[in-house]
DNA sequence: CGTACTATTGACGCAGATCAAGTTCCGTGG
DNA sequence: CCACGGAACTTGATCTGCGTCAATAGTACG
């Protein structure tokens, strides 16, 4: 974690005090709308998406507590995807112009962001290669992975266990699958030993196998160092 | 394109002013090894990959001219993945953090690096969505349009021609498939009239029937303005 | 010319999609 | 408290897009 001064932390105590509720299922960002506005997430988990004409849908990001959504699509241009709350949310919304302001005189600040966003680019990369070159049962046995490293780093997971609201339908359109076919990866895990699944939550029941069973490499979560906003 | 002040294009052509040349196949970045210098694309193209422990290989992004390489990566941490040339290249090789430091004092030159990233995020995402979901077709016909504009708006594309140095291993490697299925792709994409092929050439016949064929969308790559450093 | 890389084509196999039935688990209202 | 309706999940049967394997040809370069 990065050291922020007094001043840094003002500002971002300011940018977060605008609190707003978002219902699960809403589509807060809307594709080829101006919205000068960006979010952090406080609670609750979001993705966002992109419609095919006939219907398909690709998720291709999902953002967890502490994730900034659209800040600089916010500053720059039009989004050009949607986004939407995948579980009921807090998320804290500041104006994406004062912000980037008040970031180019904060040198660490700055830093924090330059993390962050090298962090989603790795993140973006890496589910590439998921998606492009591992198997069904490897992505899934690497998302479950990613999503325990990201949430014990903002203290949401316990010991091996975590709470994961995505259906599998959520999980398929993020990891290029149907739904029925992860369910079915989902029991090979259970069947081979790698993790349990009890309604919503699951435990990890042999890190360094599921680990193997991806390929999975932490670096392109550690980055030596980490930033998180939020709380 | 967004303008610049006299003082930032002095910026830019000091960053600039380092080149360097680079033979096609040489791994300029390593994963895992720190490098806190970042890398212009002046002339020829480049490719970032991730290699899997059985040889299996996924290039997450190509770099043509203008584009930056590593720039926060660089500044920030260990790259986690490789890059290489794919052609002959000339770069301009900086150091990031000397870089950031004047970046910080330009509000233009900030405000492109965030374009310039916003852009290459939207074109991983859309990468996720043509991988994630187009069918092989789909995805072969999306990457020729996507290059085509990219290589357009650099002053790389003659009318519906443009030069396409990447084999259709690299394209298989891309875009989750094998060489195999790329080359069975390209017949189809000739037999249905959408482009002719001729050596390294690519012509596209009907730039709407390819378009419609990709379900492209080319909002990700505009986002109402522009910015590409280099030449 | 021979070696190595790239592209092409065909035959065949399989991972994952599609289609079709259930089943479990809720929240909601009678 | 039970009945109902709708998500979410599960399982099986079948199909297919793309991978794998194999052979050949074109091209570039030493």
């Amino acid at each position: 974690m990065i050291d922020l001064t007094a001043a840094d932390r003002s500002i971002i105590e300011r940018m977060l005090s605008n609190r707003l509720e978002i219902a699960a299922g809403t589509v807060f960002v809307r594709g080829g709308q101006p919205l000068n506005q960006a979010h952090v997430v406080v609670q609750g988990w979001a993705y966002r998406f992109r419609m095919f004409q006939d219907g398909r849908r690709q998720i291709s990001r999902l953002f967890l507590p502490g994730d900034f959504i659209g800040f600089n699509s916010a500053l720059l241009s039009l989004p050009d995807q949607s986004a939407a709350a995948l579980t009921d949310m807090i998320v804290s919304r500041f104006d994406a112009r004062v912000f980037a302001e008040q970031l180019r005189k904060s040198p660490r600040l700055w830093l924090a962001l330059l993390w962050s966003y090298t962090r989603d680019r790795s993140i973006m990369e890496e589910r590439v290669a998921s998606i492009g070159r591992r198997t069904s049962y490897e992505r899934l046995a690497h998302i479950i992975v990613e999503l325990y490293f990201r949430l014990e780093l903002v203290g949401e997971a316990e010991g091996d266990e975590f709470v994961l609201p995505a259906t599998q339908e959520h999980l398929a359109d993020l990891l290029g699958l149907t739904n029925i076919h992860v369910s079915r990866m989902f029991r090979r895990l259970r069947q081979d030993g790698l993790v349990a699944v009890d309604g919503r939550s699951i435990t990890i029941l042999s890190r360094e196998k599921l680990m193997k069973a991806a390929d999975f490499d932490p670096q392109y979560l550690i980055h030596g160092q980490n930033i998180s906003f939020g709380q």
